[in-house]
DNA sequence: CATCCCCAGATTGTATGCAATTGATGGGAC
DNA sequence: GTCCCATCAATTGCATACAATCTGGGGATG
């Protein structure tokens, strides 16, 4: 059975790395498990051969382990694999909000729209944690993109991914998620002034306090450097 | 003709995937240049399976452009690509040896090893600019490593060889290359006193006098950020 | 009873054939 | 002379068949 009927012509091992990714992005596929080629392509309507190719790509990301001759399985993370990522987002992210204030590339006018859109989808009820999620995605990306620095955004967003298997907004607290909904605002603000010090501070606090909402929600102390 | 008939058994992939690698990390292939599958296939001795999973891997990498439908071709750098890898390096690679000193994780007697060794490698005449590229990358992994960040360590890699093109020492002046040189002793001092600032201090100084020497060579003017 | 060996099943790795897409070429209309 | 379109060669994308490798179990052997 083709799970995208509509338009899968064209783009089998497209359509077949969606998919994977889709599954163990959602929690679908849990860490471990062994994807076997051919139950892939039976399951989704290829051959081994797209199936292939998706799966190298997905271990290149980093979310599958390839293991030769023996198969691919899904990457299972824990509270260091967190760590390491915020850790870096940590430094990589408030450097490269600095550097997107002193370019003053960024377009407001669409970060604006995002701080926007993400507090009308908080106050809904209930919120739609996904939606959050994307257009949160978005924001960090359109940030990063104004650093002038093509392959930063590369680097932050093939590590950036991972957490999203902790569906990271629904440990959120009422208080961390209105304080996290602020920081988008200040953010645009201090793009706007150009201040560079003060975007990187902001988005090294913003960053941070995800951090520290995660841990405290997996029972860890709190983070290191 | 198999260029490595010695042991080509078992990984037809793999070795297709060095072969490509290094023939556009040494300029054999010059930046644009189509790869064409079949052409590969048939100058290493195996089939279209395994060249298309080595130019998948290298596109993963950021080594070849894919273009759907139309092949890969290599990636053609410029100085601006060389400002963003330098950018990042004198980001990431000061803090992660802030990290190595803090965790005391370095292992210094190989650091040591591999300056004295770079050391006398810079003395020979000529000096053997490869091998000194070479102690000189394994040298900075180390580092990466001890500082207890594992993705860190891939992140910068992913981007490091790209210079490798550049023959990067081959545009050291004496100067140059005795500073750099005198910079890895004074990494593993610093290191082996677990003085945080102090590594990530002279890291940086290490990193962008690197950069200035590179892009000396290309007539530009000095980086930014 | 433990150990080793060997075989059978399952799974990945590779080769080959065919379909689909692209870009160029050449002829013809205007 | 220029533009447009049909056709074709070249190349990639996909499917399938075959070879190589790994895992697990059964039985002989000490």
């Amino acid at each position: 059975m083709t799970q995208d009927a509509g338009s899968d012509v064209g783009k089998a091992a497209e359509v077949t790395y969606l998919t994977i990714r889709r599954q163990i992005l959602s929690g679908e596929r849990a860490g471990g498990e062994w994807l076997r080629e051919g139950d892939l392509a039976a399951v989704i309507g290829v051959s081994r051969t797209p199936v292939r190719e998706a799966l190298r790509r997905l271990a290149a990301e980093g979310l599958v382990r390839h293991e030769p001759n023996r198969g691919v399985q899904v990457e299972d993370w824990g509270v260091d694999d967190l760590d390491e990522i915020f850790s870096l987002r940590s430094q990589l992210e408030p450097w490269g909000c600095g550097l997107a204030a002193a370019t003053g590339l960024a377009d407001l006018v669409l970060l604006d729209e995002l701080a926007d859109r993400m507090d009308a989808e908080a106050r809904r009820d209930p919120p739609d944690l996904d939606a959050i999620t994307e257009l949160n995605n978005r924001f960090h990306r359109a940030v990063l993109e104004a650093s002038g620095n093509g392959r930063l955004v590369g680097l932050v967003s093939s590590v950036v991914e991972v957490p999203l298997v902790w569906r990271t907004f629904s440990h959120y607290s009422r208080e961390a998620m209105q304080r996290s909904l602020a920081h988008h605002h200040e953010i645009v603000d201090a793009l706007r002034a150009g201040d560079a010090q003060w975007a990187e501070s902001v988005m090294r606090s913003h960053v941070r306090a995800a951090w520290v909402s995660l841990r405290e929600e997996h029972g860890d102390s709190p983070p290191g450097s």
